[in-house]
DNA sequence: CCTACCGATCGGTAGG
DNA sequence: CCTACCGATCGGTAGG
């Protein structure tokens, strides 16, 4: 799988945004880490903007794709929670680079990139909110829920690992869904009060 | 309560490294917004670095400043972290902008400064693995969990405010707390598995 | 706090 | 993909 160089342009870009920030990452310094001259990137891309689009993009199209096949999966609530939250880390833990993108510098692209990302990040938000709900109609999940901080609590789960995920700790995303899950699920409690 | 022109521009600086990020925003956005010519500044601060320090660490010292009486105050440890949960939550509730750069810009700080940060982060990561062993140790928690991760658990809750929290939305820093708590501490599940 | 300015660097382009 | 260059803007300073 022969990498194009534009490919190679937006995975080098995706690195040094998560680095330095998109705006202090320089169109030459972004060269000079390809071998090239700065000018040269013109002829491959458009703009530096073009770039954030397609790193915050790129993330934004691994979110979807690894919560779709789980949308109308057969299997009880507390089972897609646990397989979703392994997903959406495993998306975290091996796209570092363009998750913290995401996170940090979506407000930087043009309104029109912007609204078009925060419709696919409502999408990721409607899983849980959805997965709670059909949770809690068949009684599985309590009844009290408020559903969307539970979704909020889910999310903010998921998404922070990309503040403390290291490739060489002692636990891979799978084992982290597996724990988030049961203290999600179960508490913290040793007996329920 | 008069503030002083330096505690002024350490404010706007901060909405506007919220807004734009620290590199996107120019000494002459910050002197423009403040009603002065950019070169005016050097008259009160040293350069751009100590406006992202001072910044960061007034976040830094509300986070310090919530959690230190809570430290070795004599309640459950239930009730302590519901207690925690509230003051983090307020802290960044009541200070988006300082606490959007604490967690987007720290990379940004000079290696000395990252340093001491780094010290100040892993004190209220400590703050609550601390609660957790001892709740454990008293039996109240369960004595399977893996603290570290129990702790960033907590810590995901508490932090990822900052990305949804809105002061004009419906629930309070106290109402999220009290519900993060009571989800966290007896999960989600209706009946134990 | 202002005016006027410094060297450096920025994103991007023309022409090859 | 390079060389050479553009106007704009950057953080910061001198002198008042």
């Amino acid at each position: 799988m022969a990498k194009t160089r534009k490919e190679q342009i937006y995975q080098v870009a995706g690195e040094l945004f998560k680095q330095k920030g998109y705006h202090a990452t320089s169109m030459r310094d972004l060269a000079s880490q390809l071998g090239i001259q700065g000018g040269s990137l013109y002829a491959h891309i458009s703009g530096k903007e073009e770039l954030l689009v397609e790193v915050i993009g790129h993330s934004a199209d691994l979110f979807d794709a690894a919560l779709e096949p789980l949308r109308h999966l057969e299997a009880p609530p507390t089972e897609r929670l646990r397989l979703a939250l392994a997903a959406h880390i495993d998306v975290v833990a091996h796209n570092l680079n363009s998750a913290t993108v995401f996170f940090h510098e979506w407000q930087h692209l043009s309104p029109e990139s912007h609204r078009r990302l925060a419709e696919r990040r409502d999408r990721v938000e409607s899983f849980y909110r959805d997965l709670l709900a059909e949770g809690m109609a068949t009684g599985v999940f309590r009844p009290d829920l408020d559903i969307k901080l539970a979704a909020f609590l889910i999310l903010s789960a998921a998404n922070w690992t990309y503040v403390w995920y290291r490739s060489d700790g002692p636990l891979g995303p799978q084992d982290i869904a597996d724990r988030y899950t049961a203290m999600l699920l179960r508490g913290l409690l040793l007996k329920a009060p």
